[in-house]
DNA sequence: CATTACCTGCAA
DNA sequence: TTGCAGGTAATG
């Protein structure tokens, strides 16, 4: 379930709790299948007596920093979440992975769906990751330029191009149908079809759709948590996402649900053109 | 490129 | 009971 906003939250609450804290034990491991590398048995042996030095994000990958050139990569893949807890707390049967921190407290990774991924990265490990994704659409070097080069001579449609994380990273099924409703584009459009102001307006919509949700804490639909356990709150911000034979925002058609590239995909059948060469209109802000 | 697999829970 | 869910990897 998560996507960059939702990564990005949770690296930032377990940046405030556990920092410079030494990860002394793993005190619960029974789905062993999530140890993508090394092997668990290795895993077991190696990362205990590390120190967490910073906790960030790379696409949907959060990369907890330890001594040592090592790095603790996760990946909550649908149903995962990250969360710190007392020393008093107990795992309920879906935590499937608990480390104990030197001050009492753990770590807990839960996960109902068990498709989460953990790694313990050294950093040729880390490098691998890094140069398997595209560019991080809120990064600051990221300009509406970077997004023409990846969209054009590509026959693909926009959004299976979008879901690709080796073409831009972070984005995932609700922000694909977010970003393209503000946009106006249909998920069908092939991504070389688009003119300079629609290549513009799906930038803008990119990164005002991930900043916002950012801003609110992520977005909670069922299992997501932020680094406290708390859920996010930008799942009151979607325009489109979940809102089937509701109103559009803009125009009031009723938004359908269809399948594209295997996902569900929400879009208005009014405001979202399947052909190019569009007029284009002024900006919408949706719901938030 | 499109299926299928990986898992579990929940709503229709 | 069936279909669907925020994601990716492995198959045809």
């Amino acid at each position: 379930m998560p996507e960059l906003p939702e990564v990005e939250t949770v690296a930032r609450t377990l940046a405030a709790q556990v920092l410079q804290r030494r990860i002394v034990a793993i005190e619960k491991l029974d789905w062993e299948r999530m140890i993508d590398t090394p092997a668990a048995h290795l895993f077991r042996a190696l990362l205990p007596g590390h120190t967490i030095r910073a906790v960030g994000r790379r696409a949907k990958w959060l990369l907890m920093q330890l001594d040592a050139g090592w790095t603790l990569a996760l990946h909550l893949r649908m149903s995962g979440s990250v969360s710190v807890h007392d020393a008093a707390a107990l795992p309920d049967s879906y935590t499937h992975l608990v480390l104990l921190l030197d001050d009492g407290r753990h770590i807990f990774f839960r996960d109902i769906r068990k498709f989460g991924r953990v790694r313990l990265l050294d950093a040729a490990g880390l490098a691998a990751l890094d140069s398997s994704l595209g560019p991080e659409p809120l990064g600051e070097s990221f300009a509406v330029e970077d997004l023409a080069r990846l969209l054009s001579g590509r026959r693909a449609p926009l959004k299976p191009l979008l879901l690709d994380q080796t073409i831009i990273a972070g984005l995932g099924n609700i922000y694909v149908d977010e970003s393209l409703w503000h946009a106006r584009l249909h998920p069908l459009r092939p991504a070389s079809s688009l003119q300079q102001p629609e290549t513009a307006a799906l930038y803008t919509a990119i990164r005002g759709v991930l900043t916002q949700a950012i801003l609110h804490g992520g977005s909670t639909l069922r299992d997501y948590r932020n680094g406290y356990g708390q859920v996010g709150g930008n799942q009151a911000c979607f325009s489109v996402y979940g809102r089937k034979g509701k109103p559009c925002l803009r125009c009031g058609t009723s938004i359908e649900r269809m399948v594209v590239a295997q996902r569900g995909t929400h879009i208005c059948p009014v405001c979202q053109v399947a052909q190019a060469g569009q007029e284009q209109q002024p900006a919408t802000s949706g719901r938030c």
